[in-house]
DNA sequence: TAAACCATGTAACATGTTACATGATTTT
DNA sequence: AAAATCATGTAACATGTTACATGGTTTA
């Protein structure tokens, strides 16, 4: 429903190839909206087909080389279009949660070691985001665009903080529970 | 990837049909993984040709007949082992998120009053999760069980606490940001 | 010149979504 | 007896995942 948008924006933001994309899905756009190099490329063949992107005037590249795309007025219209629906928040699902619930019924056995990992992992992630915080808005700059992204960051710092937080209490709790038979 | 394990759950937890599971998805363990009813359907279909549920004995329902099932032993054990196995975080992909970086490029038309919309539905999700606390976890009950559950909820209670101070901030910054143009 | 990597893709499958179909039961 | 609702499904499609294929370029 959104990875044409997702790639819209990329593009609109900077032409480039389907490596380059799937590169920048990697870090940047993929923090809130991941996205595979095998999904990358079948979207801009349907993009290109609708119209709503091209490949750069000028190269007429073979198999193995590279081609950029860049936002034609009809793609960034659609985009534009898009931004400004009303959309409904997507309802929550995650993997560890449903995991927790079942260990309520089959028992706790491996689980602890695994939000120990996760945690490491949220933690990670959080520094990570803290770093580019601390590069890109650095105190003063404020153009609308600034802002508007560093919202975006701000929510995932946030978001990471919860987790490392709620993790930090799932494993205090599970210190004070008995064994790992099914709870 | 999952879809399974969150049936086998809710089946363990309490033996049941379709509809009834489809209900049972609106409201807790939908929650934390949603489905609806064709997914269900197709799920228990599958379920039951791998021998992992059964529809109880003594009833052979026609189309259009309640048909309710229960987790065999073999269902137990697959959910035991997934509910142990490690499994990595799902990475972020969130709409709202997508939008304003797309907004920063195309103009922030229409999304400020969706942002007031997802904050009035997130508030009122969170103040139904304070009521199902109230309800289901007065203080001092504690079994093993409980405190799994409480775990969970509390994950709903702070993402939508989050959610909602996240999205206060962003309309505190859109009331000090010019106007509709791209940013 | 072989190996590693760059770059673009295909194919098969799993999962999720939307629209519709059908029979049974309850309510008006 | 018509309408609403309960209950189970089918079909078609969109999206996401995993494994593999292929040609070009750089490096050991």
């Amino acid at each position: 429903m959104s990875l044409p948008h997702a790639i819209l924006t990329a593009l609109a933001e900077r032409p480039s190839s389907g490596l380059e994309l799937t590169r920048r899905f990697d870090r940047s756009i993929g923090y809130f909206w991941s996205a595979t190099h095998q999904q990358i490329y079948r979207e801009l063949g349907k993009l290109e087909a609708d119209g709503l992107i091209r490949a750069l005037p000028g190269e007429q590249p073979a198999r193995g080389q590279k081609k950029s795309y860049e936002v034609m007025p009809a793609g960034r219209a659609e985009l534009a279009r898009w931004t400004a629906a009303p959309q409904d928040p997507k309802p929550l699902r995650d993997g560890m949660l449903l995991r927790l619930r079942a260990a309520a019924v089959v028992g706790t056995a491996g689980i602890e070691a695994d939000l120990r990992r996760h945690l490491e992992l949220h933690a990670r992630q959080l520094a990570e985001y803290e770093e580019i915080e601390k590069r890109d808005f650095p105190p003063g700059r404020d153009s609308a665009e600034d802002r508007l992204r560093h919202l975006v960051l701000r929510a995932g710092l946030d978001l990471e903080t919860f987790w490392t937080r709620w993790l930090e209490h799932a494993l205090a709790e599970f210190a004070e529970l008995p064994g790992d038979g099914p709870a």
